[in-house]
DNA sequence: CAGATTCCGTTCATAAATGCACAGGACGGT
DNA sequence: ACCGTCCTGTGCATTTATGAACGGAATCTG
């Protein structure tokens, strides 16, 4: 049963009684109504109207086929005004993605963001991998480093993550803090695993000071934050995860070229949506209050 | 929400998840699925598909999009099976309208058409009017008279109404019967109302003794069998309506040329089909078991 | 009873949808 | 790192579906 044109034509006889009636409702010509008339019976092998002078009257088949394409134009017409108002509206769900340094910014802008659209069902991933925009995963994604250039994505500044170069009090208690920038190749630093990290400030510290002053390293930022507050060594923290730890020093004034911009990265497709450009201004206004 | 067709391609690509799949499940080129998804997310205002290298992926239109189109495939799915093997079964419904004058055969053949296809629902109708096959009031019709030849009917002959002139023996008490056919002048008779009838045994009656000899009119052969047996006089009753009155006695043996033909009658649109085909076999044996 | 209306049904010109061929990009295996 | 495969996307030729016009039949109406 392909051709489901066929069936609405058949459908809209069947119930207006007439070709050239139906025809009129459905803004083609009778001789089209009457062409799908005649296919539909053709393939299925049953007359679905009786012709006469008068009209087209149903057979039962067409009968039985009033009954269900009556059901399914209900059924069309609810999802077009479903779609249609989605697409106008800001409900239904919200994905954005970011890297887990950023929920701490995150987190309280996306919940504001709820609680001003209420039909609005966040779902905020983080995770080691990248979620990727052009599978559907997200609507909105968080990205650092240089700037993003796949070809289907709209990219925009954000933000520049600021970090800064703290210390426990532990470690300072023994080792005490730097003097200067050339005092640091005599202390001890925990960095991120991957030595390849295109992070500014990791280059920076890797022109700095040497490898074997790097004495943890580990993957993700959270476990960064807790090698420092243990008191492993010196390292880089965004300031929002020195905010929310007790006892971190820093030991330099953050520097600009340690900054790093984030990116808003959106899938073409769902750009120009109402739902995702409020969710950008949002984002960006949360970024401005921050500064 | 017109163009049903576009739907469909929308939902088998929900369905499948690439454009090239989809074309092939449905037998189409690719580029028409493009331009079928692109023609509906334009008339949407919305998108429906996520696009990347390796396929298309619903958004949350796209999903409920395919979820409503899942249940609509399925109804039509059903619907065509249901239709084919109406087509193809004997089953629903069967009307049959005639004169009411032949209920006493057809009752019978249609009942026991009934017994030997238990899914057939009859429906018996009689009246003074005549049903219209051209507005689906019946699937067989049975006529008397001459051959009809409205354009869109298929006419069959069917059998002869045996007809005989017979009296009660009321009658025959009070007047005696008829010595020979030049004898009938000397009798009364009852006979239909209309004067114009054109049935081969009334235009015999009207040859053969005046009018003045019809001393009771009435409408219904029903009527004239009553009153036939009450007495009134000599008339023509069919021998289906002779069996079923007691004290009846035939004046004349039948004449071939008293019988009128009888013609089943069918819409040309519903000629074919199995039910119909197989209601004209039974009644045509019933009508030689007459015989 | 005759004119007017409203249907259906067919033929031919036209417009629209379709198929084809090719290009470009992404992914996976060797 | 390269090649093969599979996917999408677009311009062009063709088939297909559509629209316009005419004819015919039945019904309604005054």
């Amino acid at each position: 049963m392909d051709n489901w044109d066929e069936i609405r034509t058949a459908y809209q006889v069947a119930r207006v009684g007439t070709v050239s009636g139906a025809a009129a409702e459905m803004g083609v010509h009778h001789a089209t109504v009457i062409r799908h008339i005649d296919a539909l019976e053709a393939r299925l092998g049953v007359k679905l109207f009786q012709r006469h002078a008068r009209g087209y009257t149903t057979t039962e088949a067409g009968l039985d086929l009033l009954q269900v394409a009556q059901v399914t134009d209900d059924q069309f017409t609810q999802l077009a005004g479903r779609i249609k108002g989605q697409g106008a509206g800001v409900s239904g769900e919200l994905v954005v993605t970011s890297l887990g340094a950023l929920s701490q910014f995150l987190t309280p802008a996306l919940v504001s963001f709820q609680d001003t659209n209420p039909d609005i069902r966040v779902r905020y991933l983080t995770g080691d991998r990248l979620f990727r925009l052009e599978y559907g995963e997200a609507h909105v994604a968080i990205r650092a480093g240089t700037m993003p250039d796949q070809p289907d994505n709209v990219v925009q500044p954000f933000m520049n993550m600021r970090v800064k170069l703290v210390a426990s009090d532990a470690y300072i208690a023994k080792h005490g803090l730097p003097k200067d920038e050339a005092d640091l190749v005599n202390h001890w630093f925990v960095a991120q695993d991957s030595v390849t990290s295109r992070a500014p400030f990791n280059q920076w510290l890797r022109t700095v000071v040497g490898e074997d002053r790097i004495v943890f390293r580990t993957t993700g930022n959270r476990n960064i934050a807790r090698a420092v507050v243990a008191g492993a060594g010196i390292g880089f923290l965004s300031e929002f995860e020195v905010e929310c730890h007790e006892g971190l020093r820093e030991v330099f004034p953050s520097r600009d070229d340690w900054s790093g911009p984030l990116w808003l990265v959106t899938h073409v497709d769902l750009h120009r949506t109402p739902k995702v450009q409020a969710v950008l201004a949002h984002l960006k206004s949360a970024a401005a209050a921050q500064v």
